[in-house]
DNA sequence: ATTTTATTGCGACATTATCGCAATTAAGGA
DNA sequence: TCCTTAATTGCGATAATGTCGCAATAAAAT
């Protein structure tokens, strides 16, 4: 099935592209100023996650996040690395970090999905009055 | 607020004592005979959750999972490991083995959530044949 | 036995995500 | 440039998971 280049598409890619963080569909929906309908989001998403294009994170929370993630999908290479998702402002970011992980014999690994949760710097900052 | 000893309680604590694997809402529902409640089900399982008797394990599908661990709960140490989910049978497993991550400075760790999803070696050797 | 209040069952509700279908529209060829 | 094809969109409906309010029930203590 050949891609298209639409102008949904285009808008959130770029979003994805030039964000520090992992984006849910609502933060999309929130941010871009076009209006495209839910239901189209989400297929785009889908979309690049098929084409290897952005990573699916399931936050902790149960929502997917979605994100461009240059280190491990630029170089296709398998970068297991944990997302930190803050609590307090909501913000889904890498940990660098890599990580492995050993499955007993027999075992086939599909998806890694490693989320911590808390509270970021940022926001703990904020709350101890700064 | 006390906690009291109800049948629904003892049932579902004593089907995840005795589960090898995390059990989702609709496994426990699946599993008891006894006839409980949605509602009561998911909040016995919160209340379990709040009194660190039980842990939640959210998967990469986005539903909740609940274990015993005995591991981790009884032992009440901090012994962050993954869980593997079958996307064939459905099971929820622990990997025993124990995890770190490196926070950066300023962040605070409330919640690991450390899911690999794959096929286990039993659905693996299903369908090759065995 | 009586009182207190934690717990349950029921139905309604919230949220997240998907799907079917008709209408659009990007892409390629005439 | 116009036409054709089929990928994509928008809309509404739907599925799935989980929570909540409230009246009824029942565990625990007096």
């Amino acid at each position: 099935m050949k891609r298209r280049n639409t102008d949904s598409k285009k808008a959130i890619l770029e979003l994805l592209e030039s964000s520090k963080s992992a984006l849910s569909h609502d933060m999309i929906q929130g941010i871009i100023s076009r209006n495209i309908d839910r239901a189209t989001i989400y297929r785009v998403l889908n979309r690049f996650c098929e084409d290897k294009i952005v990573r699916r994170i399931v936050g902790d929370d149960g929502k997917q996040y979605f994100a461009y993630c240059i280190n491990c999908v630029e170089k296709k290479q398998k970068n297991n690395h944990f997302h930190f998702r803050c609590t307090q402002c909501g913000k889904v970011e890498c940990l660098n970090e890599e990580v492995k992980v050993a499955l007993p014999d027999g075992y086939e690994m599909h998806n890694f999905n490693g989320i911590v949760s808390g509270i970021c710097s940022d926001c703990a900052s904020l709350r101890s009055g700064e």
